[in-house]
DNA sequence: TTACGTGCAAATACTTTGCAGTTCC
DNA sequence: GGAACTGCAAAGTATTTGCACGTAA
C-alpha cells in the first residue's frame, strides 16, 4: 500500500468514533492500522498475530471488539472462505468477487460489470432491494491447472 | 418432496458406502432420509433435532460425521448464511444461487444462465478450471420492503 | 471375525462476557 | 469524575476425538 494510503479510512473510523460517542485508543488505532496495511484476507488470529508484533501487549479480546466495530464502520468486511472467517477491507473498494484455488489456497479477485448488471436486473424482476452481495467461484487455478492433476489431487483440501 | 424422491440420492450414497468400504446403518439412513425429506436450509442442530423425532436415540456426533460423509459424496453443500453454518441438498439439483433477506430471514433461490456464461468467461481468460461457486445476494425481499422502513428498521438483525 | 459405526464424555477451537484496573474526554 | 477501554480469566458455543461397546459384512 502507498504510504499515506488509509488515511481516509482513519478519518472514517474517526467519525463513526465521534458519533458513537466512542473513545480513541492506541490499541484500536494499532489494530485498524495493522489491518489496513494488509492486503490479504485475515483471520482473526492471522489479525492478532500481526498487531502484536507492534504491540505484543494487545489481546486477542481487543483484536475481536475492533474487528466488530471496523464492520459496523463499514470498513470492514466479513467473508466465509471454505469454512473459515476471514476478514477484509470494504471501504471504497471496488466492488470485487472472489476466485478461490482450492489447491494452493490462493485468492483473486475479480469484477465484472455484466454480473453485477444481471443481478440488479433480476432484483428488480423480483422487487428485491440489494444491500450487497458475495460471490466465490472456487476450482483450480491456472498455475495449478498447469502442473497437472497430479498436483491437484495432492493439493490440499 | 414426491413420494420416492429422493431415491437416487440413496442409490448415489449406496455407492459411495461400497466404493469406500464403509457400511450402512440405521442411523446413516434415517439422517439422509430426513436430510432429503426436508427443503429447507439446515443447521446441524436443525437436522439433529429433526432427525431425533424419529430415532431419538441418534446423537448428534453421528450428525456431524454423516453430514461429513454426505458432502463427499456430493450429496449436501455447506453454506455459510449471516455466519451461520448450514447444509443443503446439492447431488442434481439445478444450480442455483440465494438471495437471502436481511430483515425476515427468507431464504430465495435464483438462477441466471446468463450469470454463470459470464463466470465461464472470465475464467476461461483467467486459466481457472472452474468447480463450483456460491453467489449470495441480500438485502430487503419484496415483503419487506413493502412493509417499509419502519419494518425494516426494526427486523431482525 | 474383524473392521467400521455409534454414543458418550472429554478435548479442542473459537468467540463472548464478567470484572478489576486504566484511559480518554 | 465518569463512562468507555483493556486484558485476563472464565464462560459459552461449536465441533472433533478417544474409547468401550455394538453391528454389518
Amino acid at each position: 500500500m502507498k504510504v499515506g494510503a488509509g488515511r481516509e479510512e482513519k478519518e472514517v473510523f474517526a467519525a463513526y468514533i465521534a458519533k458513537n460517542r466512542l473513545k480513541r485508543s492506541g490499541q484500536r488505532e494499532a489494530i485498524l492500522d495493522t489491518f489496513l496495511r494488509s492486503e490479504r484476507h485475515l483471520s482473526v488470529e492471522d489479525l492478532h498475530q500481526l498487531v502484536q508484533k507492534r504491540r505484543p501487549d494487545i489481546g486477542r479480546t481487543t483484536v475481536y471488539r475492533t474487528l466488530k466495530l471496523l464492520q459496523s464502520a463499514g470498513l470492514a468486511q466479513e467473508l466465509a472462505l471454505d469454512g473459515q472467517r476471514k476478514f477484509e477491507r470494504e471501504y471504497k473498494r471496488e466492488h470485487h468477487d472472489h476466485f478461490i484455488c482450492k489447491y494452493c489456497g490462493e485468492i483473486f479477485e475479480f469484477v465484472s460489470d455484466d454480473i453485477e448488471r444481471l443481478q440488479d436486473e433480476i432484483a428488480e424482476k423480483l422487487g428485491f432491494a440489494i444491500e450487497g452481495h458475495r460471490h466465490q467461484i472456487y476450482g483450480a487455478c491456472r498455475n495449478c491447472v498447469a502442473r497437472g492433476p497430479a498436483a491437484v489431487a495432492a493439493g490440499r483440501r
